[in-house]
Parts: C-alpha cells; structure tokens; sequence
DNA sequence: CAATAATCGAGACGGTACGTCACGTCTTCTT
DNA sequence: AAGAAGACGTGACGTACCGTCTCGATTATTG
C-alpha cells in the first residue's frame, strides 16, 4: 500500500456504482498478501489482525470492515491464492492421473503453501467457518475433478463399477493428510506411488467382493 | 482442590525425597482434569489457562510453575487421560482385528474425547511440542500393537510378505484422520469396514506386485 | 466516564492536530481524580493501577499509555489538583504575612489532602521522579513567593539585610514538615505561630550577627 | 547462615529454657543484617522479605515466624544497628553543643545509613507502626539527651526561661529532616551552623518577646 | 462546482488474558 | 520446637491484541 491510486477503471456500464469514496483494491490485494505472507511465517494462533494491518500498511479498521473475524480473512487469502498445477492429467492410465496430481498436492504441502494449508486446518478444529471455507474453496473443486478421473478409469476397466468413489478418494488423500498433519513419518513421491498402487490396486475389478470375514 | 492432604503415602523405600513441601497431588490432578473438561467445551484457542485454574480452584502460578506452555498442559492432559478400549483383538483374521479397532478409535473420535484430540492436533499445526506429545503419547504406542497385528496376518498368509507396513497404516488410518479433521464425509463404522476391505484387499498376497505403469 | 463525547473544542488555529483518534480528555480527568481520590483513602503502596483504572472506569492500558508508573501517575494528579489558598498575603508585616500562609499550609496537611502529599514524600523516598516532582510543581513555585515576601521584609526593615533567604525558609517550613511526617507533636496554628515567632525573631536586624562560639 | 551451629552454649542456670529447638542467634542476625543491607542498596518498597530470606540463607518462614510483616523487621534491624556518635557533648555552650550533634545526625543521613532511615520515614508515611517505632526507638531517646542540653543552656542563661524547648528542637532538627526528605537544597555542616545561629539567636534571653504584630 | 457520502490512515479507547513476581501460609524432612 | 526448603492460593504487575471508536484527509457520485 502507500501509494496515490491511479486506479479509476470505472468501465463503461457498471451495475449502478454507490456513492463515496470506493473501496480501495490496493488495500484489499495488500491486506490478503500480508495475511499469507505472515501466516507463511507463524502459524493461525500467532497471526494477529494488528500484524496483518501493519504489514499491510493499512488501518485496523480497514481490514474489519471487509472482515470479519480472522478466519474469513485467512479463508480469503487463501482461496484468493492461485492454486495451479493441482489439475488432473488424462494419460488413459488412472493410477498415472491420480498419482501425478497427489504428486503436486505434496509437493505444495511440502512448500511454503503448505503452512498455510496447515494453518487453515489447524485453525479450523476450533472455527467451524474456517475449515468450511477449506471445504468449499479448496478441497470441493479437486474432488468434482478427481471423481471425473475415476470415472474414466471405470470406464476404462481400470476400477470396479460399483467402487465407492469417496471412500477411494479418502483412501488416497487421507495419508497424505496424515502424514502432512502429524508429520510421523515422510511424505515423498515415492509414498505417494505406493499408496496409489495399494489402494487402487484394492479397487481393481478382477479382485472380486469378499463378502465379510471369508475369503 | 482446595481441602486438607491427609495423603502421606511414604511408600516404603522412596528414592530419598528432595526437601520442602511436596507437590500436591491434588492440584496437578485437578489441573489435568480441569484442562480436559475445559478442552471437552471449546476448542484450544478457547482454553484459557486462567479459566484452568480456576476450574480447578488452584493459582494461576501452580499452572504455569509445573507446564511451560499451554501445549504442554493439554499434552499432559490427554496423555494422562485414560485411553481405553483401543487394544486390538486377535480373532484369527486381520481384518476383523483392525476394523475392531478402528470402529472404536471412531467412536472416540466422536465422543467428548473427539474434540480434545482435534483440540490437540489443530493446535499442533502451530505449535510442534504439541503434535509431538500426540505422537509420542498416542500414536507410536497404538502403532506398535498395530505392527504385531499385521504381522499376524502376514503369517497366516492373509496379507503379501513384503508389505510396507507404516503404509499400509497409514491408508487404513488417515481416511479416517482425514474426515475427522476435515469433516467433509461422515466418519461411520460402515465408511470403517468398507474402508479395511478395499485397503486390504490390496495387501492381499493373490495380487501380483504390478510393475509401474502396466496391469 | 463511559459516555458519548461531544466535547469538539476546535479552538480556532490549533497546533496541527496529529492524526488519529485524539485522547481522551474524559479519561485523562478521570484518571487523575481516581488517583487522588484512592490515594486519601490508603497510601502509595495500598494504591494500585488496577484500582486506579477500575474506578475510573477505564481500561488499564489507557493508564499505562500514558504515564509510565505509578509515581508519574500520582505526581501528575498531584501537579493538576488545585492547591488554592496558599498565596502569601502582604499585609505589611512579615510575619503576619508567613504566618497565614503557614496556617493554611497546616491546614492543607491536616486535611484529606495532607494524605496525598504524605503518599508523595514518602514514596518519593524510593523514587527519585516522584520527590522531584514535589519540588518542581509544588514545593518551588511557593518558593518563588516566599521571597518575594521575605524581600519585602527586608525592604520593610524588618529582617536583617544578609539573611539566607533559603535558610530561613527552611527554618521556618522544615519543622512544618517534620511534624507532619514524623508524627511526633501536634500541627497546630499555635505551633507556627510560635514558630514564626522564634524564627523571625532571630533573623531580626536588632539582633547582631554573634561571632561563632562568643556571646 | 549455612553453617553448623557449634554454639550450645547451655550455660548452666537459664531461666527456664523451653524445649525444641532453641531460636538461631544467627538466623536472627544474618537476616537483621541483610535487610539492612538491602534497604542500603534500595528503597522500602524494593526490600523484599524473599530477598532478605534469600541473602541471609534463610528459610521465608523464619522471617515470618519473628516478624510480622516488613516494617517491624526494618524497626527492629534498624533499632539494632548501632547507633554510635550521636550523643550531645557538653562544651559549655548550648550553641556549640547543639551543632556538634546535628553535624554528626547529617553526616549520617548523607552516609549509608541514611538511604535507611529515609527508607524508614518514607515507609512510614504508609505505616504507622514503621513511623511509631523510629520515634520510639530513634527520635526520643535522643529527645531526651536534647532536652538536657538545652536545659543547661537555660541554666546558663543563653536561652530563654520560658522558651519551648520541643518548638526549638523542631526548629532546629526539621530544616536538616526537610532538606534530608526533599532533597531540594544541600545538607552541610556549615548549613547547621548557620541553622544553629539563626534558631539559636531567636531563642536568646536578650531579644525580648514581641506581641503579636508589634515589634 | 459544491454537497454528500463512504472510504482511507492513524491511533486511542475499554477490555481480557497473558506470564511473572512477591505475598504470607503451608507442609515436608532435618537438626 | 525451630530450621531450610519450597509448593501453595492470591492478586497486582506491565504487555499484547482484541474489536470499536473517533479524528482529518481523500475520492468518488449526485444535485
């Protein structure tokens, strides 16, 4: 921030623009950078709304006034926060789809990112709102793509018909989850081949339906 | 707290006493409980360790005298807090050993305890004290009788020789880590038992290891 | 306090106003009464920030903002406490004219007030600022008056030419004070009647300057 | 104190030694000392009794247990310092007399020991029994000493008959006490003289009493 | 072009919890 | 019975942020 706004877009029709002084975009982008930037460094408890203002070189005030409470800003920075190269490739290969797109969600959880997500999910155990947000913004749209993947693997014969695509999905992303929050063991490419291999491998169709206890 | 100590235990032998005034055993005991029943309400953000003592009529200066941090104090207090009926039974078939276990490891998550244990794993994401007290304290011992189930099965020929062991854990437990935490899908004995079948079933020694890319 | 401000002096040039929200004239009132008034009540020790801030319903914060101690905070409410009645009179005689200013200042130490010069000499014994400021805003600017009056004496003839202004002020004050901090004798006009009286006299011209040890 | 007690002394007659252990000589005199020390290094309000505790390697409740709260300690460790070279000697003239003592009672207050006494007198002002026992055990008894060399001085004819000899006293030690407590101007020898001529002098048998107002 | 209106920064406000310190009391073992 | 050691409940300390509230200044639309 800090800066004389030369802004003025003003683009032609507009949907009938309120009066007073309008709400300054330099102030928003900065107050949302800051947000991740200091929560890159700390973690949700130790990110203050007074560090954010401050190093946002913006008022209190302002960031309240857009915000409510500091998970609506932190979900917000978040969701604004360009996520690429989390899309699925279609290789014809299922097992190559999924395990390159959990590739890059560890490589991202292994990066600067990561603590953000991190903070986010630590921060949402005790606001209902804030992990809500990560549901919505975050997680939902990979899921409508990931179950599109699996479908093309059922078509494809790769995965049972009647596989439940969710618990397949938990299956491979809950791991990794796992491991990226309780950090007890590592989370590497390699873990994320063998996990793609043992669960899909799991929902192959020549591997019938053991009915319960048998085998 | 606060009523006159006829303790005097004086076990016999005693490992010569450090001189003063013991510490009570009461307060401490009080601390912990107070700190879980508190935890039980709100979240980590939420447990003031001055609400702590004085839920458990006890100075502020007796909290922070023996736990440096709040971490610290939840660690102790879920570490202290009775973890039963999360033994592992031994009915011959591993699947059936695991899905006992992890049913009830589900019904905990949902229970009052649920919300301490998210309670400790949101606050770990800032704080590596305590994702570590919940490691050490929770995790590793559960793993350990885990390792001896699976191993069981790999004898009775129920799962592949060479299989990765902490993976195979890890697929089982994080979906259920991963719901519980992100509470995007319900987290039900039946999402249990049809979890350890399809994770299972791809430790199954009939499946060929499958190289890389083929089928 | 607790009350909507509609003070808004704008009293024509002003200085250049800093920006920001301007302190609050309210809470610094009220502060500052607070202080004097729970000072009366107990002493400098008994006299405690929280209180102070409680009773002028007032955030603690607000207190330490803007006074670093508590010894700047009772010098300042000392300072701004309107201490009438302590000018010297010019009646045309000396003592006449001392005397009366001596009463009142009795008086003053006698009353509710004595209590809070009292908590400010002694807890200016432990505090260098405190006893300072004493003599910067109330002890010295009486001084300046005092000789005055005294210069008028001499004019007058009725004090000798080379009398130690400073030497007789304390001959007459110190004895004033002592009695009120010592506690060992009764503080009555009498007493400074009698002590102007002895005092005065002895910086008499009359009387001839007596050489050291001879009569 | 930390030392093995050789003592037991056990000296035969005793007027009925009560049983237990006896009172510690020493803990009594280490901590009489450390609060002197202490109240040396800083004012009343910094003395605290776990420092004195501490210094003196003293258990806390051995103070308490002789003491009741920290002025009594500072009376009595002040009463039991020594308090030599104080006494009035009797030079044959009241003048001569009176300056010798007042020199030494300055050289103390600008000495060590007056950070004590000035401690004491600034505790006072919040303590009753702190202010009590420094007349009783420090003013009065040399009080009494006074009035015996002004008495002299009366017998001698260069004082007054009917001069009040507790108004003279104050006349001449409240200067030193005020300059003492305020520190608003110096304390030395040649201001007590010049005090001593100035007070003296008003006291003197030729200098008739004036009527009030009249010369 | 003025009036109106909503924003901006700055920063003070009343609060709440923090973590520390000393209080004066207590409980233990030792002398 | 007194000693030292040291834990206890208490309560004030001074700090840090909270979320709210004035301020003057700025920047737009409206009359």
């Amino acid at each position: 921030m800090r800066q004389k706004s030369p802004a003025h877009e003003s683009g032609g029709k507009g949907p009938k623009r309120s009066p007073g002084r309008p709400r300054s975009e330099q102030a928003r982008v900065a107050i949302l950078h800051s947000t991740l930037e200091l929560l890159g460094e700390n973690g949700f408890f130790e990110l203050t709304i007074e560090d954010v203002a401050a190093h946002a070189d913006v008022g209190k005030a302002t960031v309240y006034r857009w915000w409510p409470n500091k998970a609506a800003l932190i979900a917000d920075a978040f969701a604004s926060s360009a996520t690429r190269k989390l899309h699925f490739p279609d290789t014809g290969s299922v097992r190559t789809d999924m395990s390159q797109q959990m590739r890059q969600l560890v490589k991202i959880f292994r990066s600067r990112r990561g603590r953000i997500v991190s903070a986010i999910l630590g921060g949402g155990q005790s606001d209902r709102d804030l992990i809500a947000a990560f549901r919505e913004r975050f997680l939902r749209p990979r899921r409508q793509e990931a179950y599109a993947t699996l479908r093309r693997g059922i078509l494809r014969g790769e995965l049972r018909e009647n596989v439940d695509l969710d618990l397949l999905l938990d299956s491979l992303y809950g791991p990794i989850y796992m491991r990226f929050l309780i950090r007890h063991d590592k989370l590497t490419s390699d873990f994320v081949d063998s996990l793609c291999e043992l669960v899909l491998s799991g929902a192959h169709p020549n591997r019938k339906l053991r009915a319960h206890g048998s085998n």
